[in-house]
DNA sequence: CGCCTCATTGAGTTCTGTCAATCCCAGTGG
DNA sequence: CCACTGGGATTGACAGAACTCAATGAGGCG
């Protein structure tokens, strides 16, 4: 893997902006205030734990470039990853008022990060209603896309569990420009896909093999290419409602 | 089932006032804003639909008496529950923000849910931030609840992802007081517990054999009999910090 | 009293996991 | 320039947990 990120964001609230903005109006003033509210950006390897759980927490980190995961580790061993994370997610912005996530966050591949002081969210909320509901909302759709993890590992099969992973993590890094040809950046090992689809390592390899051979998508070191989107959301019942991504609702 | 409830609430908000005050002081003002927000309480039937998934909201549901679950339904006919709630917990607060809801929300036995419209919680938005965060927080809980069900489906076993359901609702009903003596509430079918842990109801029969014969709890006509609830944890490998009900943090 | 839904149990099937070997490839160092 | 190394990826054979199908039982309600 580690072959140059496609496309990469300038500023570090960028992709947040772009992703808010998909929403509803965000005023320069608005911009301001988040683009200022950004204290520190820090760099990571892979693998590393950018937030650990059940610590207190002082900031909230943003995600600018890479991918990272929400993990749980088990007791036995097993981890299991209950949201990916994309350029453009406020990763622990629940960490707000949670205090503390009972989840890691952990780095696929190299990432950005920056965070803004918890500090800093209170008083948007106390200035800036319009901007904390956007904010909050952020939370919601995050809380959505869990759910649909839920229906995904409770219901699908193992080959539809993968297909809409790819789905999900591709309309989702469609939604901020890091797509090109059909063809992203995916920084995960089949572990990964499996502690995300509740699989072993061994059966994603079959699944993706099946998705490979029929033509769907193509997983290879670091990277997907999706060679027919239809057909794969078709295996996948893959249906891009619960991520909230339509233009300026109301 | 459906002998009498064991407990229930006086006034519509009781129950969210309740949990609220367990996370942070509520101000009087405060409590009376949220009261005053109510508009409508209305009772429904085991099995309504209460709210349907993908319609435009403009209000959003509290609920008072009994028990509801978030459904999602899938093209083959299986139904994946991805949220139970308990009296208390405002149902599809998110669909103030989101507009409409992915899901169905429906009675699991009888049901008596209270409506605040949502220019009404905007009107909080705008007004009161300290209240405002706490409703956000509600729905964080909701969040963590949801990735801590991925985590069971996704990792546990289908006797520990049973036993884990009965714990997590056992620990939230006995937030509220709707606990007596181990005993609770529980007007779900095999087929409902089922399609909250991603299992037939075959199978949910067989687990519940087990945890009965185990002497850790008996589910029966509508009821929970917990037994010995330390040896029902360690069967589910349960710890109820995710669910944030430690009183008044920092 | 009989219907209907839900619960229970048994038998056989299947999907996914486990174990184990091999392959591939990028990075390293000689 | 090339052997070496180590983490993934791949594949096959087998095991096991959960599902399916099918029949029976139990309890509540009209």
């Amino acid at each position: 893997m580690a072959t140059e990120a496609l496309v990469r964001f300038e500023a570090p609230a960028d992709g947040l902006l772009a992703k808010l903005s998909v929403r509803d109006a965000l005023s320069i003033a608005e911009e301001a205030v988040l683009r200022a509210a950004i204290a520190e950006v820090t760099s990571y390897g892979p693998g590393e734990t950018i937030i650990a759980g059940g610590v207190p927490l002082e900031r909230s980190g943003l995600l600018v470039e890479g991918m990272v995961a929400r993990a749980s580790a088990l007791p036995n061993g097993q981890r299991q990853i209950t949201e990916l994370h994309v350029p453009g997610d406020f990763v622990d912005l629940h960490g707000f008022l949670l205090k503390r996530i009972e989840h890691d966050v952990i780095a696929l591949g190299r990432v950005r990060m920056a965070f803004m002081p918890h500090a800093a969210l209170r008083h948007i909320t106390e200035t800036a209603p319009h901007l904390a509901r956007l904010l909050w909302f952020t939370t919601l759709v995050d809380a959505a896309i869990q759910r649909e993890k839920i229906v995904s590992i409770g219901r699908r099969s193992a080959l539809e569990r993968v297909a809409h992973l790819l789905c999900e993590v591709g309309t989702r890094l469609d939604a901020v420009g890091l797509v090109r040809d059909g063809l992203f950046d995916f920084p995960l090992t089949q572990q990964d896909i499996g502690d995300a689809t509740g699989l072993t390592s061994i059966h994603v390899n079959r699944m993706l093999k099946r998705l490979r051979d029929e033509g769907a998508a193509t997983v290879r070191s670091g990277r997907v290419r999706l060679h027919d989107r239809a057909r794969l959301a078709a295996i996948a019942d893959f249906d891009p409602g619960y991520l909230y991504l339509e233009r300026r609702p109301r």
